[in-house]
DNA sequence: GCCAACGTTGGC
DNA sequence: GCCAACGTTGGC
């Protein structure tokens, strides 16, 4: 038997809650959250929807801002050209919107060194920085938004008879804002554009 | 706006 | 290195 199991950033991991950070498999796929509606932080919007997105020049945004280092271990990861969901969170109804691009790997988030972000990190320096993000392309936006409520009903089932959104990150570590997909999540998903009810 | 879940901090 | 207190996330 191992000793208490460790993240990344060295604190510890309730044996007895299953996290997918302590996992050593491999993702290729990611979910990415991001609120579409205003909310101030430090008078800063922080609004910034799939819409946004587009409206970014190439269509693409570096994702600035995160904060936690399993979010930040997991962009670190992250390579060229793989695919992620854009999840839009702490709004009126949240869910999955579209589909981005990984197209440029984790490199320094400069954010953490400008005291007026509302993400300024006074801990960091330019000799030690402690944060990084990605660029993020925009995709396509998904047939239809998948709400929350839904794939929480489908993980509900899942898990009582063992299908592919049982162990979804979205609910097994539900404050993650930068979250692995497996390829048979990220498909499944996928395949529910073209459910109707 | 409430608050459960959970990550982080700091005293010891 | 433990763990209580505190802060944040994000669904509801």
């Amino acid at each position: 038997m191992p000793p208490n199991k460790r993240k990344a950033n060295g604190a510890k991991v309730p044996s007895s809650v299953p996290n997918v950070a302590s996992s050593k498999e491999e993702f290729s796929f990611w979910l990415l959250k991001s609120e579409p509606e205003s909310r101030l932080e430090n008078g800063v919007d922080l609004k910034f929807g799939l819409e946004d997105l587009k409206k970014e020049p190439n269509q693409t945004a570096c994702w600035d801002g995160v904060r936690n280092y399993q979010a930040r271990n997991f962009m670190r990861s992250m390579r060229l050209g793989q695919k992620g969901f854009f999840y839009h969170s702490n709004c009126k109804v949240p869910g999955i919107a579209g589909l981005v691009k990984i197209v440029k790997e984790s490199y320094v988030d400069h954010t953490q060194f400008d005291k007026k972000d509302p993400h300024y990190d006074p801990k960091s320096s330019q000799d030690n920085p402690k944060w990084d993000m990605v660029d993020v392309q925009f995709q396509r936006e998904l047939k239809r938004f998948i709400p929350l409520h839904e794939l929480k009903q489908l993980h509900l089932d899942h898990k009582k008879n063992s299908g592919p959104l049982a162990k979804l990150a979205l609910f097994t570590s539900a404050r993650l804002s930068v979250q692995p997909v497996r390829q048979e999540e990220f498909d499944y998903i996928v395949s529910l554009e073209d459910v109707t009810s």
